[in-house]
DNA sequence: TTTATTTACTAAACACTGTTCAGTATATTT
DNA sequence: AAATATACTGAACAGTGTTTAGTAAATAAA
């Protein structure tokens, strides 16, 4: 009988429901001012209907963590498509800053937020989605060192993770407003003229 | 008469009372979770009397940044006694480095959170503590190239933010959890290959 | 010294928050 | 038709930041 499968499809209906509420008002008043009230709402279910499906608050930011890891990494897997492997590691650099401004609300929660981290159970539980990601820079990394770019004596990881911090500080510093010192109009036309000179940097001496 | 200055002094008293207990609240259970009755409670006085001395939550936040900023640039301003200039570009990032993990909370108020920075009237305003700070950096920078371990051509600001940006980078990744995928023993290590891979990068390419 | 005024402070309330739980009404199974 | 399981909610609990009306003490003016 088909009834446990309409039953399991309409939970599953009813959780995106949830999750698409709650996305579109955090990306309208930001995660700390969206309450549980205000998703409810949104989608005219009491409050506690929510905790039917989520655990808690923190459950349903790392469900919309995971989707914007989706998200994230199937626009960096873009970069396939660029042959030279140096290139290919430029585009995807480029591409990280696109995705981090275009989604700075997703790019916090996949980087800078604790809260959804502390629904892993384990604190020191692996973080597949981001172990995921920086798997996809570390594979043009190697690509990279095989092509000759790079020495052969690089260390993957260690070069993948400077890589990484370099892009993960410059846009994070940008989106704190921590640039603001400079004039706005100025802000990003610095961080690409540091972008360059951090391109130049690893070609040279990578 | 010295009554207005008793007057003035006594409430800068007070000012401290509360920023003290507020400090020491917030490193005991994090910024989130502190709140302005256990600040009260604290020091033995009504809620209502913060607001009396601070506008609210995020004047007190901004007040603490002010020190954690003056605690940091003097912790980082005493590389002055390394003589040759590129050490003392080295040595200014392991500071950093070591601000930054002995304070994490600190630093996340400093360069991460969005809240202290509201406090700063105009969405534009300055952020003074912080462009001191970068012009340590800066002055630094200029000693490499006058010293010739930077080429004449080396775009001072643009250096010094892909600098700044690699390290906030990489010590953010760290802090916020987000290197867990690597063995908890690992990460440390990781970091510290990765730093000198960077002073590679930049005595090799800047 | 007595009255007026300013200052310092607080109790209580307002409008929120995340979360839990007893209870209900509907749908499914026996 | 009766028993059970599912989906949902109203109301409450314990907390939050913040405001306001009012009090008691210290200072200034008479």
């Amino acid at each position: 009988m088909g009834l446990p499968e309409r039953k399991e499809r309409e939970r599953e209906e009813m959780r995106r429901r949830i999750l698409d509420a709650a996305l579109r008002l955090f990306l309208e008043q930001g995660f700390e001012k969206t309450s549980i009230r205000g998703i409810a709402e949104a989608i005219e279910y009491s409050p506690a209907t929510i905790y039917l499906y989520f655990k808690d608050k923190n459950a349903l930011l790392f469900a919309l963590h995971q989707e914007a890891f989706q998200k994230m990494t199937a626009e960096l897997g873009q970069v396939i498509t660029v042959k030279d492997s140096f290139e290919r590691l430029i585009a995807m650099g480029r591409n990280y800053i696109k995705y981090a401004l275009e989604n700075p609300e997703m790019y916090d929660l996949m980087f800078v937020m604790t809260a959804p981290m502390e629904t892993l159970e384990c604190r020191d539980e692996i973080w597949e989605d981001g172990q995921k990601s920086f798997c996809m820079l570390q594979t043009v990394v190697e690509d990279c060192i095989t092509n000759g770019y790079f020495k052969q004596e690089t260390h993957v990881e260690t070069a993948s993770l400077t890589i990484w911090a370099y892009m993960h500080g410059l846009v994070t510093i940008y989106l704190k407003n921590r640039l603001n010192f400079l004039g706005t109009t100025d802000q990003q036309a610095r961080m690409s003229q540091s972008f360059e000179l951090f391109v130049e940097m690893i070609r040279k001496s990578l």
